[in-house]
DNA sequence: GCGCTGCGATT
DNA sequence: AATCGC
DNA sequence: GCGC
């Protein structure tokens, strides 16, 4: 981040995307004169903040920029804390336009800041109209009435002692939609009796597929493991087409009398109806009927992409330049660049981390280098002045309209979300890439060739893109079925991931009394179920500087000289976020953390209501932790996750680094870190390490962590 | 055929 | 060690 | 699922 007011104003950043995910800036080191982090605004001490703060109007921004990232992720989505789904691409793409990301922070705090207070003003609507905030539901009440048990005393609760809190929350509706159904799946005794099943393991959901085996063999069924056969009676599988053949090794097309390849679904209702049913709603087209050909003569996968890939990907430097040097400086432009002929033009993706590079790059303007890949544009840009008002304005107005490619966007976000919770990581880290790289594309995607060009996009995912253009549907999705809602429901709860939503799911839960009445809750898993319809709705940006400038008041209280700096979501300029993610930290000098200050902080936080709940503890007997989780809320409002990091100054870059996210960045440049022999986590950077087992392991030495462009600079990345 | 970020907290 | 979240 |  920059801190120079020039570009404060303009600038914005942001980042990445969606889903979920952070991202952090940092601050300072982006910009060529950049000032110390100390300088930025953002830093300011709790105690010039409250001296700011009074001073003027409201001094929006202050801390903040807008930045924006493009990113996405998930939650959310998964992960995302910010949460996934961000329905709101748009948002994103519009943002991308102007923010980059590693101007974070910039902003002044001057209030007079003309501009400044523009944006603000801008970016209060545009968020606050969105917000379904103001509709209520029954849940949402049912918690907001709780007392806040905890309020005063803080933290009484002992995480360890859950016994499961009944009845109380009267679940309303959504319960209701969900619980339809709600039989048990355990498997009556005999149920599978007659039956063979062989699964395809390749595909299945691994912690599915683990459930679904044990309920078969619970049910008296065969397991085939060792390998089809025509004895089998059913073959489980989530793939489709020819070649479910070819693995099955059946070479001419035709499925032995018999055996019926069927979705794993067939087991799931056979459970749920405690009898075998009929086979024929689910099973698996063969016939290939939209695959190109040459899929079909490929076997693997892999092979082909690789090929495909090849193609494409190749020429990438150049277009970079392309891009990059001419327009960035101009404040829209970016994205767009495609026109390249070559590639490009349509199929850029990129690397999160080149692509902030290249965007820093622009904004410098100087070099260009880069190394290669692609082009860019997607861009996360930003910084440096370059933008107007008005260009901000656009952009905002941009983030509203959908993306040329929303449709596809939100059909691969729906298999996004199913591979989450289904606890396949990597098919749900490739979705969350290729929507990423969609989100980037400014041209509709019209065909297989449009997609295949895309950097992260695979033949896979073009073949489903163009059945998406071609009939503006997935046929996959269609048998997403309920318990995919229900699973997915659950999985939503803060602390419950894939593994336990599936294990309640299994057990025949279906709703959320079904889990408060019969399940051994968590301390943190309790408080997500109270609170859940808060904990879904996203923050408006001017909510979130409103709890940071209480958290910097209270810190004030605590020691004057406290920083404390949001990041996260806000940082990169998201008109809403997921939750408010809190960095606080002290230039004392030394490198060590004030936990006496973070305890106090948080004690002080409790007293005053706005922290309500703990979703960690912030200290085990003795040992202060170094970051917390809880509950937040303004008087009156709705529940918020907020997170907060204690760090010695020391460690601010890597911090700011880690904590801005968005989590496709940083996995990207912790990656790049990786090729080089070195380690990248939120305390710094390490070289010479050695990950090898057993002895020849070594941490590394460390050698940079104060600054982000000391870390940058460290990489070897340009960064301006 | 392999790797996909890295780590702190809770249970 | 598994799970979760960031 | 993607990329190498
Ligand atoms: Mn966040």
């Amino acid at each position: 981040m920059v801190f120079e007011e020039k570009e404060l104003s303009s600038s914005t950043n942001s980042d990445a995307p969606p889903n979920n995910s952070k991202y952090q800036e940092d601050s300072s080191q982006l910009s060529d004169s950049f000032h110390s982090v100390i300088d930025s605004p953002n830093l300011l001490s709790a105690q010039e903040n409250k001296i700011l703060k009074n001073k003027g109007k409201k001094r929006a921004f202050d801390g903040d920029n807008l930045l924006e990232e493009t990113a996405s992720e998930s939650r959310d989505s998964s992960h995302d804390s910010d949460t996934p789904v961000l329905k709101k691409i748009k948002t994103y793409s519009a943002v991308n336009k102007n923010v980059s990301r590693p101007q974070l922070s910039s902003f002044s705090f001057k209030p007079s800041n003309k501009k400044k207070r523009k944006f603000y003003k801008i970016m209060h609507k545009k968020p606050t109209s969105d917000d379904p905030k103001y509709q209520h539901d029954p849940l949402a009440d049912t918690s907001q009435s709780l007392p806040a048990q905890k309020t005063s005393k803080s933290r009484q609760i002992p995480f360890g002692s859950s016994k499961v809190i009944r009845g109380r929350k009267k679940k309303s509706t959504k319960d209701a939609v969900l619980s339809k159904n709600i039989n048990p799946p355990s498997s009556s005794p005999g149920l599978f009796s007659d039956v063979r099943i062989f699964f395809i393991p390749n595909n299945i959901d691994k912690v599915r597929l683990r459930l679904l085996k044990q309920k078969v063999e619970e049910g008296g069924g065969q397991v085939i493991e060792d390998g089809f056969d025509a004895s089998v009676t059913h073959v489980i599988t989530t793939l489709e087409g020819q070649r479910v053949l070819k693995i099955l090794g059946i070479s001419d097309d035709i499925i032995p009398q018999g055996v019926f390849i069927v979705e794993p679904n067939w087991i799931s209702q056979c459970l749920m109806r405690g009898e075998l049913i009929d086979v024929r709603p689910y099973i698996v087209q063969t016939s290939d009927t939209q695959s190109l050909k040459q899929s079909d003569k490929r076997i693997h996968d892999s092979v082909d992409d690789n090929d495909e890939n090849k193609r494409n990907n190749r020429p990438k430097k150049k277009k970079r330049q392309d891009s990059l040097s001419p327009k960035m400086r101009s404040p829209s432009p970016p994205s767009t660049l495609p026109k390249t002929h070559e590639s490009s033009s349509s199929a850029q993706g990129d690397d999160p981390l080149l692509e902030m590079i290249a965007e820093t790059k622009c904004l410098a303007e100087d070099g260009f280098l880069l190394d290669d890949d692609d082009d860019e544009s997607r861009k996360i840009q930003g910084n440096k002045m370059s933008d107007s008002e008005d260009e901000i304005l656009m952009s905002l107005l941009q983030d509203k309209t959908n993306n040329p490619n929303q449709l596809i966007i939100d059909k691969l976000q729906v298999l996004l979300d199913h591979y989450q919770r289904m606890k396949d990581e990597w098919r749900t880290l490739s979705y969350r890439k290729a929507i990423t790289a969609i989100k980037k594309q400014k041209e509709p995607i019209t065909s297989y060739e449009d997609a295949i060009k895309i950097p992260d996009i695979g033949h896979r995912t073009a073949e489903k893109i163009a059945e998406i253009v071609n009939t503006g549907n997935l046929k996959r999705l269609q048998h997403f079925s309920e318990d995919d809602e229900v699973i997915k429901k659950f999985g939503a709860i803060f602390g419950v991931g894939a593994t336990t939503a599936m294990k309640w799911y299994a057990k025949g839960y279906r709703t959320f009394d079904d889990i408060l009445n019969n399940v051994e809750l968590t301390h943190a898993q309790r408080i997500g179920i109270e609170y859940f319809d808060d904990l879904q709705e996203k923050i408006p940006r001017d909510e979130v500087l409103e709890i940071s400038e209480r958290v910097k008041e209270a810190a004030c209280k605590v020691d004057p000289d406290l920083l404390c700096i949001t990041v996260g979501s806000y940082i990169r300029g998201q008109p809403t976020c997921g939750d408010i993610d809190i960095l606080i930290t002290k230039n004392d000098g030394d490198g060590k953390i004030n936990y006496d200050a973070f305890s106090k902080l948080l004690h002080i936080l409790h007293e005053q209501g706005l922290l309500t709940h703990d979703l960690t503890q912030h200290h085990v007997e003795e040992k202060v932790s170094s970051k917390y989780y809880g509950l937040c809320r303004l008087p009156g409002g709705k529940h918020h996750q907020i997170d907060f990091f204690i760090i010695p100054f020391n460690e601010l870059g890597a911090a700011l680094l880690a904590y801005t996210g968005n989590d496709i960045f940083n996995r990207s440049i912790r990656l790049l870190a990786k090729k080089k022999k070195m380690n990248l986590n939120h305390h710094g950077l390490y070289k010479n390490v050695s990950r090898g087992p057993g002895k020849s392991k070594s941490e590394g030495v460390l050698i940079a962590q104060r600054t982000e462009k000391e870390i940058f600079d460290a990489l070897g990345i340009p960064w301006r």
